[in-house]
DNA sequence: GTGGTCTAGACCACG
DNA sequence: GTGGTCTAGACCACA
């Protein structure tokens, strides 16, 4: 079975939710150096995603280094799969960057940018607890 | 004149970027309530885009609220245009939301977050004073 | 003076809002047959519209028969300005027509369109006692 | 197939008459939540408009809530969709609104509005059965 | 195949 | 001059 589950957001790459969802499940050590990831077919299935887009989520995480082909016996999660707080901070590396970036040339000062974030972590705490 | 320039760059749509760097001008404050926009077409020259394109940015500013349409005279800037530290928040919640919504998914803490975009901060005031 | 004072909305032909006034100023008896109409210069002052609108709007009274020029004296309402019911419905026709057709077309029953227009007076009613 | 036909009317925007004609095919229960609608490409072939129109008026009913959008797979009338004659009703407000207050600044009453609308009504049932 | 973007240029109504 | 519409056709990413 696939080890995640994902609710697709029109507007984003079907590809690039699935290849994201899956690094986050490797850098939070959901999935384990070792394990074995089902095969393009099954992911396909699992998500009810089209086979091509499964394909290339695969071959994405491949090449990232996340995954290794045996062939024969199948996919395995690589040796190399670093979890901990240092992979979870560079999962988001590149979405902080284009956001620091505007925020600056927006004339926004670092504290109010800090403040607009903590306030939407702050409203989706209530959500959570509300459910 | 174009009130602003902007460095295209590729992988997003001309007409966002236009239009996020307009609202940005009015957010700052650069640009005032009822100051005179450029014409579609000025603004195509200037920006060397395709009026078409220009078209559909002004459409979307309209949209807005942030410009007013005065037929066969020209474009101003609506009265109702708040900048402002609240309008530059507002600028950039479309772009907070999915990155909070991120970093609680991948199990990152609230401090982690923070620490990552201020260490962006910090390095860009470095890459900035080097200039 | 011009005898109407007109709230301009945009989105439709400034020329049209003016010709429509001032028919609106003739079949509600508020300007009489003999009356002196505003030259276009003194038109275009009072609205604070291009000359060459209040030009084409005069043109197209002058077409419907609504006034009548004495060079060297001015223009003057022509006698056959007809007032009353009568000329108040005349004006709104061209208005009721695409509607009727329209609401025919969406399945609405006469007694549906008739009620959403009962409901609209009523609407407008309360926000003139209000104001 | 699409599911409705469009005599196109010179003078209004051809991108307004198919999204009228589509809300009205949606509230009239002809198009159903859950339907496919057709692609941009078959809808610009039908109608025999050209693709950009054709996408122009499918974004406005994406943005009216009518249409969702999955990409590569084709377009949906959404779930939400409410036809019925709450959304007969609605769809006529746009035009019923204007209607009334000028009939008002007129000095018409409501009564010779109605008289006016059910004449107009009665002349189009004779052209009917006359048909 | 799908939707989306962009350039190009013509045409019209309005002021 | 202004904004608005339409056709035309190329190009791209996605499934």
């Amino acid at each position: 079975m696939t080890p995640f589950q994902i609710q697709f957001q029109p507007g984003q790459p079907i590809v690039d939710q699935v290849v994201f969802a899956a690094t986050r499940a490797f850098v939070s050590g959901q999935i384990r150096p070792g394990d074995a990831f089902p095969s393009v077919r099954a992911l396909a299935a699992d998500l009810r995603i089209h086979p091509n887009t499964a394909h290339k989520a695969v071959q994405a995480l491949i090449r990232d280094g996340w995954l290794e082909v045996h062939p024969g016996i199948g996919t395995i999660v690589a040796d190399r799969a670093v979890p901990g707080k240092d992979g979870r901070q560079r999962l988001l590396d590149d979405k902080v960057d284009p956001l620091v970036v505007d925020a600056r040339s927006t004339g926004l000062s670092l504290e109010e940018l800090q403040n607009a974030i903590a306030e939407r972590w702050a409203a989706l705490d209530k959500t959570e607890v509300g459910r």
